[in-house]
DNA sequence: AGAGGTACCTGGCAGC
DNA sequence: TGCTGCCAGGTACCTC
């Protein structure tokens, strides 16, 4: 479910339910997250502010005086502000309860998802430290994207999935944004040429803002935080459509197995 | 240093 | 209807 616009779009759907709010509890049902959630959280949250609400990459960060809890949402993980007397579903791992009586709840059946708790700037953090620059930023340039590829072999949907060398790129859209760039999945990092930086900074731009703008891809059940579906997916050209015509030129389109996972391509389109 | 594989979990779905 | 096998949007960590 969620890559950078699922998280973006999440981020803004519960960031003006949770700005000035204080924390009045936190509820954790299920501790088993990809790492268990710390007890310095469940101690440190209750009683602060939350100052902020912003996102690293799929990190959304929740701003304390105290410190910044980090989220991440996994492969399934979703967030929803409900008020806090609605009864939880299995899944529902964990709820912050605010004075406004709402309730920021978080569900992931996979439990891939993290919540973990840093008294230091989050930006230093492990998780966060070696990230690289974000899509948006000025720092995501074709020149910068050049430099890091050179005398690079893995397959440029691999390069876009690396959070070393792009912050919050997932599957489908840096198999999108190749399709818009007219680049093929499997071609070594290494082979792109300068114009094609140009190209593909501008794809992998073009198709997160529309991602937003859309509220996200709904693939199973992705849902902001206000429970509506995101709407990215009608608009999706190759992701998924294996043996289905190109919109742009008719061709079927072909799937390829890089790794463990699939990636998609139009034949004719992208080279 | 870079490339490739493994692991963490569970739900949904196609096929039988 | 029920079983089995496969697939999944992420990413840290391990080995070669």
């Amino acid at each position: 479910m969620p890559e950078l616009p699922e998280v973006e779009t999440a981020c803004r759907g519960i960031r003006p339910h949770l700005v000035g709010q204080r924390v009045i509890r936190v509820t954790v049902r299920e501790r088993r997250l990809r790492w268990p959630i710390p007890a310095s959280l469940v101690s440190t949250l209750p009683g602060q502010i939350i100052r902020a609400v912003d996102r690293r990459a799929k990190y959304i960060l929740l701003r304390a005086d105290a410190g910044t809890a980090i989220l991440h949402l996994g492969m399934s993980g979703s967030l929803r502000v409900v008020p806090c007397d609605t009864p939880p579903t299995k899944w529902d791992h964990v709820d912050i309860a605010l004075a406004s009586g709402q309730c920021l709840r978080l569900r992931d059946p996979r439990r891939f998802g993290a919540l973990l708790w840093t008294p230091h700037d989050p930006a230093q953090h492990k998780l966060l430290q070696a990230l690289g620059p974000e899509p948006f930023d000025d720092g995501f340039s074709d020149e910068y994207l050049y430099r890091v590829s050179r005398h690079r072999k893995v397959a440029l949907r691999d390069f876009l999935l690396n959070s070393k060398n792009v912050a919050g790129v997932g599957n489908i859209y840096a198999n999108e944004a190749l399709f818009l760039a007219g680049l093929r999945p499997g071609r070594a990092a290494g082979r792109l040429k300068r114009d094609d930086c140009t190209r593909l900074v501008d794809a992998i731009r073009t198709t997160l803002t529309q991602a937003i703008r859309a509220g996200g891809t709904t693939l199973r059940d992705f849902q902001n935080a206000d429970g509506l579906p995101g709407y990215f997916q009608q608009t999706l050209q190759v992701y998924g459509r294996a043996g289905q015509p190109c919109h742009r030129c008719g061709t079927p389109i072909r799937a390829l197995r890089l790794g463990q996972r699939s990636a998609f391509y139009c034949p004719h389109c992208q080279h």
